[in-house]
DNA sequence: TTGTAAGCGTTATCAG
DNA sequence: CTGATAACGCTTACAA
């Protein structure tokens, strides 16, 4: 004998007592599959609507989650700040999730003890987990994954693993590739601006390696310069490296941030963009395409998360289903600035 | 009878039986409050631990989450890109309720449906929501609070409701506040550097309304230039701005992110900071603390954000506890650059 | 000090 | 076509 609760939502076995049928016809009219639903009449299934309605019914998604084992909740985890890249694909997973009825949510988290994600996997809130940091990190995203069985999925060029679907971007080989095209295109002085890596982080620099690489193919010697993590900084760096007898004639970024940069600092030097000077920038971002001349960058193409997507659907109905290595290569986008 | 499924976590029946106690005693041993946990002896404590990290006991979320009505997971939503505001935001709730075992996840949404938002709030899965958005979002926060009986926290100067709880930044105030700062230390001719509103969204300007505020108080005449979302862009009007003949002396920026342009602008003009010229931003962010000479700003002080944290966490404790209008004031944080 | 048992709201099996 | 009924894993009176 229970007594309804005011500030308690109605359950199914409020919506089947006003429509008068059973609670678990109201469920599978109301969450049961399309064919089991069929086979009701018509006339009960439009007596249990209008109850629901009436009565403002909504689903108890806890209750639900414990019973089909499965929260329909996705988590996007990275370490802040944000960047345009993870913006993008946030919003690009958001609706893929949303249109197959799973929310996604974003998890962010200290990189030193990814503590929150750990949480979260633990809990068991989330049915999958897509992570975007770096490799340290990753390391940690398989130790939980393994350990919490929720499917993981990691973006990296380097890891080996079959304990979660990875992602491989080929940024090296992305970068050798924008090595070659400008050395095509005549440019001999082909300079990379580098950036520290965030609290000393020992991973590898891949967009780096894939520049020295490249120079080292194209017989061209290489130059790295490394910049502050500051606009303004990277700003003046570039102005004092056009100011040099030898400049550069061409220059690539580890960001497309630092790329903006460099156009900047080439716009009041009085060099022109591209005549005098290419620049190329990666991670594609919104920002590169803001500047005058737009940027040309390397990075993700847009529209091709959807197999990530669908394969960690894949992996959520079915466990059985062995990681994969997507492969996601970078693209180049020529623009105006070289 | 049920077979132990190889794939499927240990529950606390696992952990009984192996510790040879009661399922009920495990879950007082394991979960329950730090008094009923003393009422029993050490021994039988450390058998149903060990018995736990034998087996890798943890708790099954969505079960607790049923039984105790609480998900112990808040969101705080917002409409990308994040802003680096919302970046610090977010870090700190992340660390204020993760030391009270509560999740954090960050909701995005998109600014015309906020469906996502709606979505998690119907299906319940978050025990609070703190919204970041715009007057015309914040409305439909107020409608989905209502009627999903979740509790909700907007930010917002203008709105007068008993369905959230509202938390106020003043920063009308704030700008007449900076405009009279400017005029005491003898700025006459200050300019207002606007955004246009995203979509064409019509929710009020405080920041222009106390610009224009001010420069009335001061007996000053008021200037606006309206700047287009864009860094570049900007740094053009700025420059333009400072060539002409009755230059500004003073400018107030709706965002930090076009005060930095305007440092830049500047400074390529030959004009210095803040001696031939007085920039201030709004949103107190990093950024501005990167620029030379450091931005001063108006924004939320660090380290208040505790009340409005607290407060969440007691009307989910007792949802009988009225929603309240916090006040977080905006403060004037004077650095280099006026 | 510990165990029994009744739920939380939903889904799924199975019988009618 | 519909309705009992038994879980899902955990919490918490209440009983022993």
């Amino acid at each position: 004998m229970t007594v309804l609760n005011a500030r308690t939502r109605p359950t199914q076995a409020d919506v089947a007592q006003l429509a008068d049928v059973s609670p678990s016809t109201v469920s599978y009219l109301l969450s049961g599959n399309e064919s089991r639903k069929r086979s009701f009449p018509e006339e009960t299934r439009k007596r249990v609507e209008d109850a629901a309605a009436e009565l403002g019914y909504v689903v108890n998604h806890r209750a639900r989650a414990l019973r089909r084992q499965r929260s329909e909740i996705i988590g996007v985890a990275y370490v802040p700040p944000v960047t345009p890249w993870f913006d993008a694909f946030s919003a690009r997973a958001l609706r893929h999730f949303a249109e197959r009825d799973y929310s996604l949510v974003q998890i962010p988290f200290e990189s030193d003890t990814a503590e929150s994600v750990q949480r979260a996997l633990a809990r068991g809130y989330l049915d999958a987990l897509i992570a975007n940091c770096d490799d340290q990190d990753n390391e940690k995203m398989l130790a939980y994954a393994t350990d919490s069985n929720v499917p993981v999925t990691i973006f990296s060029d380097t890891i080996v693993t079959d304990a979660a679907d990875v992602v491989r971007e080929f940024q090296r080989e992305a970068v050798i590739d924008a090595v070659r095209y400008l050395a095509d295109s005549g440019r001999r002085r082909i300079v990379f601006l580098d950036y520290e890596a965030p609290h000393g982080s020992p991973h590898v620099n891949l967009r780096k390696r894939g520049y020295l690489d490249g120079m080292r193919a194209a017989d061209l010697s290489s130059r790295v310069v490394t910049c502050a993590d500051n606009r303004q900084a990277t700003y003046d760096q570039v102005l004092r490296l056009l100011a040099e007898d030898e400049a550069p004639d061409a220059l690539i970024s580890f960001s497309d941030r630092g790329a903006v940069s460099a156009i900047w600092a080439a716009g009041h030097a009085g060099i022109r963009v591209p005549d005098d000077l290419a620049v190329i920038g990666c991670g594609n971002t919104a920002e590169g395409r803001s500047t005058v001349p737009e940027l040309t960058s390397l990075g993700i193409p847009e529209g091709d998360f959807a197999a990530i997507f669908d394969h960690v659907l894949e992996r959520i109905d079915d466990p059985a289903v062995p990681c994969t290595t997507l492969s996601l290569p970078w693209t180049r986008f020529v623009r105006a600035s070289s």
